[in-house]
RNA sequence: GCACCCAUAGCUCAGCUGGAUAGAGCAACGGUUUUCUAAACCGUCGGUCACUGGUUCGAAUCCAGUUGGGUGUACCA
């Protein structure tokens, strides 16, 4: 479609004498109620021409339809030159492009891109916002790679720490030698359970402290557990045998139930980073910045970084004891990624409470004179939250991930059911398709909101299989590879058609689409872009097949070349909803 | 207090760099199957795009302010 700009410009020029860039055309597409399929907004190019909105759309569609015979007509309303396409020409395009092996595949670009996300703490089970997390970082790094990017998808998992000694020292204390084995349960949740018990115990104490007098603030300080738990975390620190190898038995309980969550979501990673490796760096860096001047030094020894300039407050990036921040791992577990994969863009997918960290992260590496700084972006998505609010770990309103799987999965299965569409399925089919199906209608839910928005989720209220769902687009592609299988060895050719039916034009023009819409949604780290195309997609298609007979089309030719709309659409549905991490039955 | 994000139909969401009468799905109501999968299709109903002002030929979109909601502002991670 890019002629229709270029057609602009040359007219322009022709008819008004004016060199216009090609950003100064406005090109859309035509709202359905008008008769065309690309619309050049005329109302701009007036003070050029000096006629009416009106009388310049017509010149202009005028010489375009004289001179591009990929235009067989135009309209003008107002300011709006409709133009329409040639049956002969979108047929080119379907012929040419969409049917072409490399249609929507993009040439490597010879960039590389590390992507981060799924970063999980290892005291507790993954739940829904975590699942949101990790279908987000898995389906950009699916986009980007389509778009021709190299990528690195890596999981920063943080596996030590003061939260993780608290469900050790819960077990310790609590547990009675309880493993995974002996209880029947995923590791990732036994552990998580100690986690609870450690909070438990914890307030109660705290409320004993209080009867006797303390304040909340002291109480909380003082609790025996809270100072059992920080000891414990000294000892860690100090590589004491004992809590070191409690603290690597349990963390490999988390990991093996962790595998298992990701594994039924789908997701992998190809780099693993551990708190535990990287707690320590980022020191060299802070002696890198007081050297540069970028960091000063305050009378009790800590290190300040002053970013009031930059409309930010001023940040510690080291303890007057010499011990690190947040922030302070984090640049150092950045240089890391550099110097591992020295990558041209890292993108970090993590929740919106962290926007104020990684704004000042970024600033502080660019301040420093890291090129690659320029190269990093916060991937920032909203808290996932329930009718009741935020939903919090230590207090169970959680929505635990392996929980929702399996109720989605067994969700897609009754509806499987009711509507009685799985004779002829072996049982490992039916498997695999509620799989597929229940998985999904999660997925789709999660992906086709904008990632900045916050997502509302209603336990009661179950994830939709109809309208504009996963399970929708799922089924459009088994429609259509049903369709294909019964029409049997054909060579698809279809060289006598020359005329399409409405319906016809519109998928053509919705399938040349696709690969504006991967490269959209790279540029944007959108998924909820390729989600809303394919839903649009398989909409269209399924009015297409509603209006048209494919198999029983009486022209040879018809037939065939439905056949083939058909053959490309799937593909296309395909491609897109495995950009989602979805995948797609054959039968459903 | 300050900073950032969000606000579109009863509900969940689209709406590209400003462009035509703001679109889908769900819910509600009605229709479509002797014909390729009815998880589908077609139709009806449903909106002061939070509010006010500004910029513009033109604003849901840009700017300012107001209201409401969320998050952050720790020598926690």
């Amino acid at each position: 479609m890019d002629f229709i700009i270029r057609g602009a410009l040359q007219a322009v020029k022709a008819l008004y004498n004016t060199e216009l860039n090609e950003s100064d055309i406005n090109l859309q597409e035509t709202r359905k109620e008008f008769e065309g399929e690309a619309t050049i907004v005329t109302f701009p190019l007036t003070r050029y021409s000096k006629k009416s909105p009106e009388q310049t759309g017509n010149e202009i569609g005028e010489y375009i339809k004289e001179n591009f015979d990929q235009v067989g007509g135009f309209n003008v309303i107002k300011g709006f030159l409709n133009l329409s396409f040639t049956d002969s020409y979108l047929l080119s395009t379907f012929r040419n492009e969409i049917q072409n092996e490399q249609f929507g595949i993009f040439p490597s670009v010879g960039k590389k891109v590390m992507v981060e996300y799924s970063s999980p703490n290892t005291n507790k089970p993954l739940h829904l916002g975590h699942i949101r997390n990790n279908l987000l970082g898995y389906s950009v790094s699916e986009i980007l790679a389509a778009s021709g990017y190299d990528v690195v998808k890596a999981n920063l998992v943080n596996d030590r720490g003061i939260h993780i000694c608290k469900s050790m020292l819960a077990w310790q204390k609590f547990g009675k030698g309880e493993t995974p084995e002996s209880s029947g349960l995923k590791g990732d949740h036994l552990v998580g359970k100690y986690y609870v018990i450690f909070d438990k115990e914890y307030k109660k104490q705290i409320e004993e402290l209080k009867a006797s007098g303390e304040t909340e603030e002291d109480a909380k300080k003082n609790a025996p557990l809270i100072k059992e738990a920080q000891q414990m975390l000294q000892k860690w620190e100090a590589g004491d045998e004992e809590v070191i190898n409690l603290w690597k038995t349990m963390n490999g309980w988390v990991y093996a139930g962790f595998d298992i969550t990701y594994n039924k979501l789908g997701v992998s990673f190809d780099k693993y980073y551990y708190e535990s490796n990287t707690y320590l760096l980022g020191k060299d860096i802070i002696d890198e910045g007081l050297a540069k001047g970028v960091f000063v030094k305050k009378d009790d020894n800590s290190v300040w970084i002053d970013l009031t300039a930059d409309g930010l407050d001023e940040k510690l990036v080291l303890r007057g004891d010499g011990t690190s921040v947040y922030i302070t791992q984090d640049l150092g577990t950045a240089q890391l990624k550099y110097n591992d994969f020295k990558m041209d863009q890292s993108i970090y997918v993590v929740g919106n409470e962290q926007d104020y960290h990684f704004k000042v992260l970024f600033l502080i590496l660019d301040k420093l004179g890291k090129a690659w700084a320029k190269g990093m972006y916060h991937l920032s998505y909203g808290m996932v939250d329930l009718p009741s609010g935020k939903m919090k770990s230590r207090e169970g309103t959680v929505v635990d991930a392996d929980d929702l799987i399996e109720e989605m999965v067994d969700t897609a299965r009754k509806r499987t059911e009711e509507l009685g569409k799985v004779e002829g399925f072996s049982e490992e089919e039916k498997k695999n398709l509620y799989r597929m199906i229940g998985l999904g209608a999660l997925k789709y839910f999660l992906l086709k909101v904008e990632p900045k928005k916050r997502l509302l989720f209603d336990p009661n209220e179950s994830i939709d299989f109809q309208g504009n769902t996963g399970p929708f687009i799922q089924y459009t592609h088994a429609r259509i590879c049903s369709v294909i299988s019964k029409g049997g060895e054909t060579d698809h050719s279809f060289d006598k058609i020359q005329d399409l039916s409405a319906t016809e034009r519109e998928l053509i023009l919705a399938l040349s689409r696709y690969p504006a819409t991967v490269e959209a949604a790279a540029k944007e780290y959108s998924p909820a872009q390729i989600a809303n195309y394919s839903y649009d997609l398989a909409k269209l298609y399924n009015k297409f097949y509603h209006e048209e007979p494919i198999l029983k089309a009486e022209d040879e030719d018809v037939r065939n070349f439905r056949l083939s709309l058909s053959a490309s659409t799937a593909t296309v549905i395909r491609k897109s909803m495995n950009l989602l991490g979805i995948e797609v039955p054959e039968r459903m």
